[in-house]
RNA sequence: GCGGAAGUCGCCCAGCCCGGUCAAAGGCGUAGGGCUUAGGACCCUAUCUCUUAGGAGUUCGUGGGUUCGAAUCCCACCUUCCGCACCA
């Protein structure tokens, strides 16, 4: 099969029907988008996955009647596709065999890849070619990049406009730092991409004559159990004046210092083992303890020093062990806790069997008591002002009095910048932020967000949560491509803040492409204009802007993966909430899983990418989008299986085989037809709501395999009465199933449909109607006929016969009134034994129960075991004629598939032949058998 | 730690939102049969236990609870995976 010629005759059909533009008319619009890509490689089949299910969600959408703006933009902003270019220029061989063997990349392409932009213009021209191929619906009048000086103008005018109402801000921020580059570094700047997370600590001085004894510690609070310091007698620490104190300090930290802002004057340096004997008073003002040796303390870690604190510190009760010697300091107990001892330090090591303070599993046992006296522990008395405290309450109280007022942070481990250099921590004081920690503001976000639909509703309790931990979060970086801020050019607007309102940019963008706007018009007042319509228009191109604002806002869909709801999702939310009026707030959100490969996830380290482009070329893109969409429901992390693609290209294959011109019925539908009706019905229905819900596997599995089955059924029961199943209720179904096939596999379903001869496109038809009322007689009726095969088969396993004659003896009027009264009882409620017989026994036509008891309770139960669905088709359809519909419907079928004879009697007409005895167990819907 | 997700019949995985059609779909594996010179591919049948009449029993991480009825709802616990900030 070649679906890549019909991929191609269908996209040039749209194109040329200019299908996907779309402008302000009269109809209800909707405005659907996804997060733009970020071009540093082509698209694989993870990236497909999103993009996929928000252009089935457009489609859906048109065909529901929508004018559906489904548009697409790219961003440039950032330093990844720097990095990239530089690795190139450095000759990289990770990234060249990258980009030569997984992508493709031709190599004349990649020598101009030292250009970043030639980066982003190759891939981004390669995205767009590929989204095209697997025939996405997007209006591509409307693309634009983050650096296309229009959208310049646009940041500037967000950023400025989030200044006037006092929301960025600037103060001191934490980066990981490279010296040498002097510039921050983030994940993709790290050599093997080691994340720079670091620790801080409180720092704490005891006074040793004139110099001060700084040392750095997790747990202020404990310093009323500090017994002694620590120093390790082979480290030559340096004395220097920090902030104008003289410290002593360990060469590792005062490097540290400078970085993080403290004026440090070097004086000279001592030997550790000097420091041992000295004393030294702690902050709180207790009494003097000794400096005494240990080789645990890591000049690397905090100020080198250590406040010992062996009660409760497992390294300082096991230094001061290996000390040895009778003058040593007791422990003092701190803290009480629930489970510990009181000596929490000392029973650890012990419990542990700790040899000496080399050992590895101090780690562990530190945690362990950490953790537990953070949550259980109470201060003692012995703490003074803390005394009596939670350790979490004493732990701030401590930081409050005691600590320097500033933080000792300290990278967890180390972390080199690509260019090799060892990265440090920073404090950049003049950071531009975003206040997302104002509480007004979260208060919005929260209001927009209650307000608003999340797909799948699952997820949507996440957000709240975030909004609050969300605190400042720095919005402008020194580096990378990306709009300056307007107000300080040393600084470009970071790439997760440059791209929260976009949105509301591809409504200008379709002015600004066609040139009927320059980039210097939309000026800052021209903006406010467009999107908070304040002021006069400067020009009527400004006004017409502003018109199409008004009818494409606010977004009513915004597609995304799982991975962007801590961060893009919410400040999508929180900036909407920030600049736009309540109206123009956002409707919805659609999250999506990932996508795994043979059960992990893509990377180019596994090779286990496969480029979405070249995926479409193998399998054609309607096999590719079902794959897709197949794997997984919405947030599941979808494992793609590509064996399953060549199925999946079969399958639609055989239904564009069986798609043609069709022919005319016999016209009065039989029972079989009646009942295919309705299960077409109720796939139509099921198919929508589950559309609605975005649960798209569902409503494929529906319309590609249910109906299948239901198809298969109907076939059988058709030809088993010796005619062909009636072509025009074929064709009923066939149409109804490409039209809810077209969102999916749009290309194949527009083949389809033309096959089929139905005029314009599956596309741009209506999605199909339920349409009348539900027929629960045929769905009973057929439910009889299936159930009652199913029992035969059953009878004929377990015993093992090959029978010559079955007869089925079908429930009698009397029963089936009974039968009736049960089931109106289930559906009100009363449904307990006891008040169904006593309404049975008022009914003169039921009263025979009496004789028959253990009818009403088998009826009973079997009537509470049907789903709701069947009870009330059986209600509605009211008493059938059981013996008449196994005559004439199953009788054909069981005789053909069981090759026997088959007899139906009513059970309880006189004189009928009953060998067994079987004919008093016949119930509706459940008929007695006899299998001779 | 905080937040989130998940644990299903040998394996993978569906079902859970909306309780009953659930001994629980599908795929793999396994066994038997068909086809074939053989292998593969393909097709059919079986695949929790018992049962020569459509049945019964025990199952969906563990333990409780709600209900006439729980894989599905509620509570607790155990285990695994993911995210936690200046980075797209």
């Amino acid at each position: 099969m070649n679906w890549r010629d019909i991929d191609a005759k269908w996209q040039a059909r749209w194109e040329e029907g200019r299908d996907f533009e779309a402008e302000p008319d009269r109809r209800e619009k909707k405005f659907i988008t996804v997060a733009y890509p970020y071009p540093n490689s082509p698209q694989h089949l993870g990236h497909g996955r999103t993009y996929t299910i928000a252009d089935v969600h457009a489609r859906y959408c048109r065909m529901r009647g929508y004018n559906v703006l489904f548009p697409m933009g790219f961003h440039y902003t950032g330093t990844p596709i720097l990095g990239m270019a530089r690795r190139i220029k450095d000759g990289d061989p990770e990234v060249l065999s990258g980009l030569r063997d997984i992508f493709g990349v031709p190599d004349d392409a990649i020598a101009t890849f030292v250009d970043p932009m030639k980066i982003a213009d190759y891939f981004r021209a390669e995205i767009r070619r590929g989204m095209i191929e697997i025939g996405y619906s997007i209006d591509w009048r409307r693309e634009f990049t983050t650096v296309d000086p229009a959208y310049r103008r646009f940041v500037e005018w967000q950023v400025l406009r989030l200044r006037d109402r006092g929301l960025i801000g600037r103060g001191s921020h934490p980066v990981g730092w490279c010296p040498a580059d002097g510039n921050p570094v983030s994940q993709h700047d790290t050599m093997g991409d080691v994340e720079p997370s670091f620790t801080e600590y409180d720092v704490m001085l005891f006074k040793s004559g004139g110099r001060r004894i700084p040392v750095a510690t997790l747990r202020p609070e404990t310093v009323h159990g500090a017994t002694n310091i620590w120093a390790n007698p082979d480290v030559e620490y340096e004395v220097a004046a920090v902030d104008g104190e003289e410290w002593i300090i360990s060469k590792e930290c005062a490097a540290k210092l400078v970085h993080l802002g403290r004026d440090v004057e070097p004086r000279g340096t001592v030997r550790g083992s000097e420091l041992v004997g000295a004393s030294a008073e702690p902050p709180h003002g207790g009494p003097p303890v000794p400096v005494l040796p240990a080789r645990f303390a890591d000049p690397g870690t905090g100020t080198g020093l250590v406040m010992s604190v062996p009660a409760h510190a497992p390294y300082d009760w096991q230094a001061l062990a290996d000390l040895g010697g009778d003058d040593l300091p007791e422990p003092v107990t701190i803290i009480e806790t629930e489970g510990l001892g009181d000596c929490p330090a000392r029973e650890a090591c012990e419990r542990l069997g700790i040899k000496d303070q080399d050992d590895r599993r101090l780690e562990e046992a530190t945690s362990e008591i950490y953790g537990k006296e953070f949550y259980g522990g109470r201060m003692t008395g012995a703490c003074g002002d803390l005394a009596g405290m939670r350790v979490a309450e004493a732990r701030d109280a401590a930081r409050e009095g005691l600590a320097v007022p500033w933080r000792l942070l300290e990278l967890d481990a180390e972390v080199k910048c690509r260019c090799g250099e060892r990265c440090v921590v920073r404090v950049l004081d003049d950071q531009w932020f975003l206040n997302y920690g104002d509480d007004a503001w979260k208060r919005d976000a929260a209001s927009c967000l209650g307000a608003m639909e999340v797909l799948p509703p699952a997820i949507k309790q996440e957000f709240p949560r975030v909004l609050e931990w969300l605190r400042e979060r720095a919005c402008a970086r020194q580096r990378g491509l990306g709009t300056p801020l307007p107000w300080d050019g040393d600084w470009i607007v970071e790439s997760l803040s440059d791209s929260v309102i976009y949105m509301a940019f591809y409504v200008v963008a379709r002015f600004v492409g066609a040139g009927e706007v320059s980039p210097d018009e939309l000026t800052p007042g021209a903006l406010d204009h467009v999107f908070l319509g304040i002021g006069d228009p400067p020009s009527p191109a400004i006004s017409r802007m502003r018109d199409e604002f008004l009818y494409y806002y606010p977004v009513d869909s915004r597609h995304s993966g799982r991975d962007l709801v801590p961060n893009h999702l919410t400040f999508f939310v929180m900036n909407h909430a920030a600049l736009f009026p309540r109206e123009h707030w956002p409707r919805q959100i659609v999250v999506n899983g990932s996508v795994l490969m043979d059960g992990k996830k893509m990377s180019k380290s596994m090779g286990n990418i496969v480029p979405l482009r070249a995926a479409v070329a193998e399998h054609g893109a309607d096999p590719v989008r079902l794959a897709t969409l197949l794997s997984a429901e919405l947030l599941q992390d979808a494992d793609m299986d590509m064996g399953a693609v060549p199925g999946i290209s079969k399958r639609l294959e055989a239904l564009l085989g069986s798609c043609g011109p069709g022919g005319a019925g016999p016209g009065a539908p039989a029972a079989e037809d009646r009942w295919m009706l309705e299960r077409l019905r109720r796939t139509v229905l099921a198919a929508t709501s589950s559309m609605e819900g975005m649960r798209l596997r569902e409503a494929l599995r529906a319309v590609l395999f249910d109906i299948e089955s239901d198809l298969q059924w109907w076939r059988r029961r058709s030809r088993s009465k010796g005619k062909e199943p009636d072509p025009s209720i074929e064709r009923r179904v066939l149409e109804a199933r490409v039209l809810m096939l077209s969102p999916f596999a749009p290309h194949a379903a527009d083949e389809m449909w033309e096959r089929l001869g139905g005029g314009g496109t599956a596309a741009r038809s209506p999605w199909p109607e339920p349409g009348g009322a539900a027929d629960g007689a045929a769905a009973s009726s057929e439910g009889l006929v299936s159930g009652t095969m199913e029992d035969i088969a059953r009878i004929l396993r377990t015993t093992g016969m090959s029978p010559s004659r079955i007869t089925i003896y079908a429930a009698g009027a009397r029963a089936r009134a009974a039968y009736q009264a049960i089931l109106g009882a289930a559906a009100g409620g009363g449904a307990d034994m006891k008040s169904v017989m006593r309404g049975l026994l008022a009914g003169a036509e039921t009263a025979w129960v009496k004789k028959d008891p253990g009818f009403v309770q088998k009826c009973l139960k079997e009537v509470l075991s049907e789903t709701a669905e069947a009870r009330a088709d059986r209600l509605a359809a009211g008493p059938l004629d059981e013996a008449a519909i196994l005559r004439d419907e199953l009788a054909p079928l069981a005789r053909a598939e069981f090759g026997a004879e088959i007899e139906v009697l009513e059970a309880g007409a006189p004189g009928i032949r009953d060998p067994r005895g079987k004919a008093a167990h016949a119930r509706p819907f459940k008929p007695a058998i006899l299998v001779e």
